[in-house]
DNA sequence: CATTTTTTCGACAGATTTGTGACAATAAGA
DNA sequence: TCTTATTGTCACAAATCTGTCGAAAAAATG
């Protein structure tokens, strides 16, 4: 499985290079920024699967960082825990309005803050977290690298085991094919749109069962979602 | 998504030229004017999501240009936010009254203005920031791609759904033919006007039911609207 | 009531978009 | 090395959508 991808918006680097030795320590990928914008670029370069987001850095304030990171589509999406100095409450209320996904009053422990990542990705990207996710009938468990429907394990190539779960992570929503390629194929990869079209019908194929009904409902001139069955 | 598409007028190059770059960064469509009779011309083109204006251009004042703006009824409810240097009360007021929807004083930073487009266009078009819509019975969640009514899935066409989603941004007010051909079909589209009624019609088809009053009203040799039931 | 204007409706051919099977190239595994 | 899977593209078929007509219906006008 790959390793989750952190972002860590930190000005105070003791307290950031010892997070970034832990969650090292514990598999992650952590980057490392002490400043709002430098943190919104790497952000926008490599979406990260979350950020730890100081409320009190220099430049760009964290709340603005949190705004900004909502407001971009590639990043809307990107849980974010919230890192305050302060008890006050209207400093958590104001960042869990703006769009931050959970809190942690400094100070804290390393093990606390795990704790809170693994469970927030946990509840945002079960994947990740290496749980299994379930979307209609169908399971997904990302470390077996298995798929199942209604009990039967099914065959999948590894294209389509990579569409499925990122379908499956973002139920309902419709997706264009030029967002597919960047999200399965990864950016920038010079494919034919239509080639997804392609890989879409081997999924449907592989996930196909006599008596079910196709969970792909395609979006004429938008794209494709997944629909929970 | 498509992208929210602002129109800039203001005479300052510098500052013009970092907002343009600072917009489009975020995802916006800018367009840019130093001129207030040159800024009514490209509003009348293509019809913005929302107007920046600087109170004190050359030329056609700012409260001039946002009075003109307002009386075109292609541009009449286009969210404007002035950008003014006094701190004048009167001066806001006098934007407000005109018919500005917020202002920002001069010197602002990026930022801040960012964040009133984004709370104002949230305000006012849902949609653009990926929200569902209601009206009267009917819900649209633009992020699915998906119409319901009175908890039905309705199956729909490309353009009709562009049509619906039009409608039910700004629910009540009466569109001539060439402004829904401007706003759904793009501007400059070279298309027959009656061919608006065909799609009025497949529309109507698209969201009856039933027992459903048809929430179209035609209005005679004006145009159509949508009345939520 | 007859006339004029405007809108609705059904039909249709052309255009777009999507589904599908086949195929060569490449990668992976035995 | 030899087999077997997987991948990306095509070309063609199928499905769906689009823009226009012209006739019929409805609404205003006088």
């Amino acid at each position: 499985m790959s390793a989750p991808k952190l972002l860590l918006v930190e000005d105070d680097t003791a307290l950031a290079e010892l997070l970034e030795y832990r969650f090292a320590s514990e598999g992650y990928e952590v980057r490392t920024s002490a400043d709002g914008d430098e943190a919104l670029m790497m952000a926008a370069e490599d979406t990260p699967d979350l950020v730890l987001l100081d409320w009190m850095i220099e430049g760009t304030s964290g709340i603005e960082v949190c705004r900004r990171l909502r407001r971009d589509k590639a990043t809307a999406h990107v849980p974010i825990i919230m890192l305050t100095a302060r008890e006050a409450e209207d400093d958590r209320v104001r960042g869990l309005e703006t769009g931050a996904d959970d809190y942690v009053t400094k100070p804290f422990s390393p093990r606390e803050l795990l704790a809170r990542v693994s469970a927030v990705l946990r509840r945002v990207r079960p994947a990740l977290a290496g749980e299994t996710i379930e979307t209609g009938d169908i399971k997904l468990d990302p470390v077996a690298h298995r798929v199942e429907r209604r009990g039967r394990a099914l065959q999948i190539g590894p294209t389509e085991y990579r569409l499925l779960k990122f379908f499956m992570e973002h139920p309902r929503r419709v997706f264009s094919r030029s967002q597919l390629l960047d999200a399965v194929w990864g950016t920038g990869s010079e494919i034919e749109e239509r080639t997804v079209d392609v890989h879409i019908r081997r999924l449907r194929k592989a996930i196909a069962l006599d008596n079910a009904r196709d969970p792909i409902r395609t979006v004429r001139s938008a794209g494709y979602a997944l629909e929970p069955v």
